[in-house]
DNA sequence: TTGCATGTAAAGATCCTGTAACCGAGCACA
DNA sequence: TGTGCTCGGTTACAGGATCTTTACATGCAA
């Protein structure tokens, strides 16, 4: 590693793997107007957040079941009863950010919006970067006071990675795992791919990794022993030769079987690989 | 930390742990419009705000001597560097709500703006009482979940901490906390998961850490030296490797395990001690 | 088999933390 | 006004923990 790239790092003070720990936004869009939604969507999908497009009000109680971190609502789908429909939202999920996007309005408005518990409100027609970042700017703020732990513990067959303590368990017996086999750990873990060893490293280290740097290597041996010392029936991580790794936790011997996580919602339904090792 | 910061911090004596409670709203203003200026700080007055004007950019360390809970900036005055300057405040004060209000601009300015870390972005000419609104907005998110401010007692071990007096007991005797000492272990006990330094500083001092600073460390030690003193046969604050600080108490020595963390909540409800001290 | 890719282990190199000593600014008090 | 005290904050150092590098052994694919 050179010099200025590893000054880099401490300089930033904030490793790339432990902002990255909440995984990918939610956000709902009330919206009717099929073109706006059709450009936010595709903006959206290359930031990887998880849009769902709504064309009309949902209850409450469905919003918050959704565990958005935001809401942009057009008030004229809303219809008449839609500035109580804003307080109830905001009253019922302080911790959401919502953002109104809507036609031409009057000063008096938007000062109700906001008053309401509004935390932008945006005129359309509107630039769909511009929009973005408003979201991004309301969340960032929601995000910066939200210090309880909003992260879930995580099982994994008989591991339990709990990103509040920076550690993961066997029962209740720690694996003494280091900062950064915990956060490679982690980062194996939410996702069902294999992951070659630069996206790794470019993800934990927070910059790209040199040509010939074995270190990933070396802290996937540590992490193996410390699972196999906590866990000695299960394989974890698996080599793919030429490739990279893959997490999944696994019965030595005879079963292959994908176990499916138990705890916590681990929602990875999307990118089951079922091509698999020898 | 520059001499100035450091200056201003003590100077006033209040950190905005303490200040955060119920004060009167500050606010400054960068801007060079005085028809504009006089009607904001006419309405300001009327809601018993704290408003400064300022008709040029001072130096972000003055800034955090204001202990600002909003800043709005019109970009024309700061001139040339406007953006680095923009860029620097948010990065120096996270939990300053920035809003910037200025003349007409490109949604690429606007977008700017927002990523660099501003809260919000009006365009004059605007009306006043919209403005106080997305200030409102943006301070309510950052104020939202502000240290829960539980006046209750805390029984933590064998430690009692009591907010209303800003001190900690062992027993009916004084751990004789300092300030610091005091919001830093408040702090700690309010979280189970690990807080890393930067957090720590960044809620008890108000602003972002400087690297390399072990203020953090230093407090630590002296709370854990008064800790040891007055309870010695137990271990509040752990020490993560890498990662930061974590409040649990435990008896030293046989049982380590007094709090097991389960996978789910870690629930201090149990031990909350209201009976104290004279 | 050969040529890489990966597993393994150990040795520095580097970083992180605990610790103590120090400095300057406020404050109380004579 | 000067003195001594406390407090917050800085700095330097030492020891230990962690990370990186390197070398060699082993395994996979062509």
């Amino acid at each position: 590693m050179s010099l200025e790239a590893r000054d880099a790092l401490t300089a930033t003070a904030a490793s790339p793997a432990s902002q990255r720990a909440h995984s990918r936004l939610r956000l709902a869009v009330v919206d009717r107007d099929p073109g706006f939604m059709q450009v936010l969507a595709n903006r959206l999908d290359a930031l990887g957040w998880d849009l769902r497009a709504l064309s009309s009000a949902v209850t409450v109680d469905a919003l918050v079941g959704m565990r958005l971190n935001a809401l942009v609502v057009d008030l004229s789908v809303l219809g008449p009863g839609s500035w109580e429909y804003l307080e109830r939202v905001c009253a019922r999920l302080p911790g959401l950010a919502v953002i109104v996007c809507t036609g031409p309005s009057s000063v008096a408005q938007r000062v109700r919006g906001l008053r309401l518990g509004a935390d932008a409100w945006m005129t359309k027609p509107c630039h769909a970067e511009e929009l973005i970042c408003v979201i991004e700017a309301a969340i960032r703020r929601h995000r910066r006071n939200e210090m309880p732990q909003m992260e879930d513990a995580l099982s994994v067959g008989q591991i339990t990675i709990r990103p509040d303590l920076y550690q993961a368990y066997s029962g209740d017996a720690s694996l003494e795992l280091t900062a950064r086999e915990f956060e490679i750990l982690q980062l194996l873990t939410q996702s069902d791919r294999v992951l070659r060893r630069e996206e790794i490293y470019e993800r934990v280290w927070g910059y790209a990794m040199a040509h010939g740097d074995r270190s990933v290597d070396v802290f996937v041996r540590k992490l193996r022993q410390k699972l196999r010392t906590a866990s000695p029936d299960w394989s974890y991580i698996h080599t793919h030769f030429g490739v990279g790794y893959r997490f999944a936790p696994e019965v030595d011997g005879g079963e292959q079987q994908l176990v499916t996580p138990g705890v916590g919602e681990v929602g990875r339904e999307s990118d089951v690989t079922p091509a698999l090792v020898g």
